[in-house]
RNA sequence: GCGGGCGUGAUGGAAUGGUAGACAUACCAGACUUAAAAUCUGUUGGGGCGUAGCCCCGUGUGGGUUCGAGUCCCACCGCCCGCACCA
């Protein structure tokens, strides 16, 4: 064979691997242990280009690592439980259960086929009794040890499908099927205790240094601690029983500027009024309009209504504030009650100016008293500005001085109290859907709410439901509610809400380590594969899953599943980018919408990529050769038409291809842009390399210049080892380009040529293990090159006798030197004061200034 | 709205505060070929001049720090991710 057929070599080799049994985890006490884990997939039932890219990373990462001496541990599992599985029950009528599992054998066969390391024994899916029997019993040793809670939280409620709706079916504040304005209404929930461990997920934090550090800046802001003051505005008249307002609010020093007292539609005041007074009920469900996300909420139209009520101002009786109702205050966050303070706050401000409500300056700018219109004055806390009579006896201070003076202030005189505050809420689990994990507990009249007993676990999902109707269909399942009360054995009614899929994701990394363990975990288990050595996912993880996952990491602990060394899982995160593609778009002929031919719209149309030919950089219909629309770079979306199949090119050039092109180019957590020109590309130079391998095996070699091959290897053996460790794939890739460049124009002897090729081929495997079998056979390597040691660079070979270093005159390039790699700085000073262009830019002058870098540059300042 | 990130040739991108554009794609030119494809070789940021060479401009925009800024700081513009029931 003398041509590259990937389809007889990658189906070749991964029988091969998997009869060698090559990629199961084995404990080994002679070796360090590595365990690589790349996030769990949603079986789609097909494989997206993004998936390739990210499960090849992990791929290099696990066959590195295995080549470096390590036990490693690469598993893979799903992450079968959620609405689309359901929602294609609505749509098609399959069963979310058949639906699921056929996607997970379809998927499972593609992955396959890319030829990736995992060790499919370990392979687990939320969805099968097994997994979420475990993660019932987890449930309940947490609810034991008194980490889970029961409260009231808000839902979408869709008010003619009479169903909970998830954000996302949620469009423009619509119900996704009925269109009916949706409402937020209150359920009684499930939920974890994470708000608990606020401060400890904050301050462990700092010690996750294999962390990104946007990622650990995100938590830490979601986390949100805040040091503020909790104080109350008495009523200037008792009403409905209360007495007072309290108010939670970090930034107590702007005090004497509060123009209202606010209060959130769900405070206990405001539902009071609204019992007694229609027109507030009014408001108040107007205020519930819409869904529950905070983007919502916060880019509402800001509203309030005048309660009528008056407060004293604390610090000075005479002084009486109105009590407004408005929507942008949240109930579950501090109090439910704001003081406004519209001058630095732009928020407050704008409601102020819409309702006519007072603004007042409580400091200025130092140099400018100018008092604030139309935009809030709102410095850093750490600049210093004027204030205006403050009552602690500020004159010139920071904001957070006065802040700090404030609390210290209001605690002595005794009207408030400094209180530490988190924004992190409890994660509410309970979810009105079929398709997750039942919640393990039973409702009896007599008991009330009772634990499932552990021996009775797997609460299992029915599989006789149907999704003609909305809703859950285990509300309506004529006998799977019914059950004995574990407690007194009287007939009960189950739960019937099922577990949001975040807790599923929560602790799946901790059951790879015994996949059929009795328990959740088996200790042994768990304390030598965990934590996860390397974990890689999206960034769109960043907070919810990887906050969610550290806090399970500590529950199970707690509840011993956990060895305490665990808590928190993921030793390093790499988040990798998208992989993103061209749309091509164009405009239909007709109008369409609108009445009569009036109004209406061109629409745009979305045309597929192999519906379109591309000519230099146009594209054109093949069809009718009309010119479209070009947006480079798009995030794949199905209804864009811009989604790239993988099998696609993998049916065309080979899995190798596939995994060299996505890891190629686009540095690993950056985007990378789909071309089929780069996909070909990159066929053609793996081919290349194909064939220089059968050229070097036939032998006849010149051999000269065997030291410089030499030297070259070393180099790109030093270099492509240190961008792999770093995840510079795309750097590792681009040294491979030079190495087969610089080797496929060598003439040394066939001994040093075979193992250039060999070494070649070893440190292209991480990437295109298949064609690096194949050259590894080819050129005479023992054994299999995925059991074969990775080779180390020699150190006596990289170094370099001369360095070339550039002369910068004021900051510019102007000329380069050639000088000994240890040449001290005065001997560099020496040769580059001497360079005819240093002396034609001195001009007989001294240079005013001269940096001398040894090794880097020379820059002369005239 | 809030939090986080990104922005470099025709294109993907490279560059511990130290030669901007490595490596690749595309294009163009050449070799091979009856021809094309494939393959191989070479050129290519923009502008200018007295064209073996030299000069000016250039990393979204505008300012700043520095001997030196794609890199650090500030403001703005654009795009992307997240915002607690998408996974």
């Amino acid at each position: 064979m003398t041509r590259l057929i990937p389809s007889e070599i990658e189906t070749k080799w991964q029988t091969a691997w998997e009869e060698a049994g090559c990629f199961l985890a084995k404990r080994d006490p002679g070796k360090p242990k590595y365990y690589v884990l790349e996030m769990f997939p949603y079986p789609s039932g097909n494989l997206h280009i993004g998936h390739v890219r990210n499960y090849a990373m992990g791929d290099v990462v696990a066959r590195y690592k295995k080549v470096t001496g390590h036990a490693v541990l690469h598993p893979m599992g799903w992450d079968a439980f959620g609405m689309p599985a359901e929602n294609g029950a609505m749509a098609s009528g399959v069963h979310p259960k058949d639906y699921t599992y056929t996607n997970i054998d379809n998927m499972r066969d593609q992955f396959r086929r890319i030829g990736l390391s995992f060790d499919w024994t370990r392979e687990i899916a939320s969805c099968d009794p097994e997994y979420y029997g475990q993660q019932q019993a987890l449930f309940l040793d947490m609810l034991d040890a008194g980490l889970v809670d029961r409260k009231n939280a808000q839902v979408n409620w869709d008010p003619v499908d009479m169903t909970v709706l998830a954000n996302e079916q949620v469009i423009d504040g619509k119900g996704w099927r009925s269109g009916a304005e949706v409402e937020r209404r209150e359920l009684t929930q499930w939920f974890f205790k994470i708000s608990d461990m606020s401060e400890e997920l904050l301050s462990a934090l700092d010690g996750l240094e294999n962390w990104p550090a946007k990622v650990r800046l995100m938590q830490e802001n979601w986390i949100g601690k805040s040091r503020g003051l909790e104080m109350a505005f008495d009523l200037s008249a008792p009403a409905f029983g209360q007495e007072r307002i309290e108010v939670y609010t970090t930034r107590p020093d702007t005090l004497m500027g509060a123009g209202f007292v606010g209060i959130s539609a769900d405070h206990p005041l405001a539902k009071a009024l609204a019992a007694e007074n229609p027109e507030v009920a009014e408001f108040c469900d107007t205020c519930r309009k819409g869904g529950t996300t905070a983007a919502a909420i916060e880019k509402a139209e800001k509203i309030g209504y005048d309660t009528g009520l008056t407060v004293k101002h604390p610090l000075d009786e005479s002084w009486e504030l109105p009590v407004w109702i408005a929507n942008f205050i949240l109930m579950d966050y501090g109090t439910g009650a704001i003081f406004g303070c519209p001058a630095h706050d732009q928020r407050d401000l704008d409601f102020s100016r819409k309702y006519d409500l007072p603004v007042k300056n409580t400091f200025f700018a130092i140099g400018d008293e100018t008092p604030v219109g139309k935009e809030a004055f709102v410095p850093p806390k750490t600049e210093k500005v004027k204030w205006v009579d403050h009552f602690a006896g500020l004159d010139e201070a920071t904001g957070q001085e006065a802040i700090d003076a404030t609390i210290a202030f209001a605690e002595k005189a005794g009207w408030g109290t400094g209180k530490t505050q988190y924004r992190l809420r409890d994660w509410g689990l309970s979810r009105q859907r079929y398709w997750g994990c039942p919640i393990p507990i039973v409702h009896c009249d007599d008991c009330g709410v009772v634990p499932e007993k552990k021996e009775n676990l797997p609460v299992e999902l029915p599989y006789d439901v149907t999704f003609d109707i909305p809703g859950n269909p285990l509300d309506r399942h004529p006998t799977w509610r019914d059950c004995a009360c574990p407690a007194c054995g009287k007939p009960a009614k189950r739960e019937t809400d099922t577990m949001d899929t975040f807790v599923d994701s929560s602790w799946y990394y901790a059951r790879f380590t015994a996949p059929h363990a009795k328990g959740p975990t088996d200790m042994e288990e768990a304390a030598y594969w965990m934590n996860v050595d390397q974990y890689i996912g999206g960034v769109e993880h960043a907070i919810l899953h990887l906050l969610y996952s550290r806090f399970f990491a500590r529950a199970m602990q707690i509840t011993g599943h956990l060895p305490e060394t665990a808590i928190e899982p993921f030793d390093a995160l790499f988040t990798q980018g998208m992989v993103t593609h061209a749309i091509y778009k164009s405009w239909s002929e007709e109008k369409i919408g609108g009445l009569g031919g009036l109004g209406g719209q061109h629409l745009p149309i979305y045309h597929y990529p192999e519906e379109v030919e591309l000519k230099g950089d146009k594209a054109f219909l093949k069809l009718t050769g009309k010119e479209v629309e070009i947006i480079p770079s798009a995030k794949m979306s199905k209804s864009k038409n811009n989604v790239v199949n993988p099998l696609d090119i993998i049916d065309a050039f080979g899995a190798d291809t596939a995994r060299w092109f996505v890891l190629s180019d686009s540095p690993p957590e950056r985007d990378v842009e789909w071309t089929a020109s780069g996909a070909e590309a990159s066929f053609k130079h793996l081919s290349r390399v194909y064939a220089l391998s059968v050229r070097v095996a036939e032998g006849g070699g010149a051999g000269q210049g065997d030291e410089d091959l030499l030297r070259a290897m070393h180099k790109t053996i030093h270099g492509v080892t240190q961008d792999i460790e770093s995840f510079g794939f795309n750097a590792a890739i681009a040294k491979l380009y030079a190495f087969t460049s610089t080797l496929s124009k060598a003439k040394a002897s066939d001994a040093v040529m075979a193992q250039a090729m060999r070494v070649l081929a070893q440190l292209m495997a991480p990437v295109t293990p298949h064609l690096g079998e194949e050259i590894w056979a080819m050129q005479g390597g023992e054994g299999l090159l995925i059991d074969a040691p990775w080779p180390v660079a020699d150190e006596a070979m990289l170094v370099e006798d001369t360095v070339t270093m550039p002369i910068q005159i004021n900051g510019k390039r102007r000329a380069e030197i050639s000088v000994a790699a240890d040449a001290s700085k005065e001997a560099i000073e020496q040769i580059a004061l001497a360079h005819e262009a240093v002396v034609k830019a001195l001009d007989g002058g001294t240079p005013k200034k001269l940096i001398v870098v040894p090794g880097r540059i020379v820059n002369v300042v005239v």
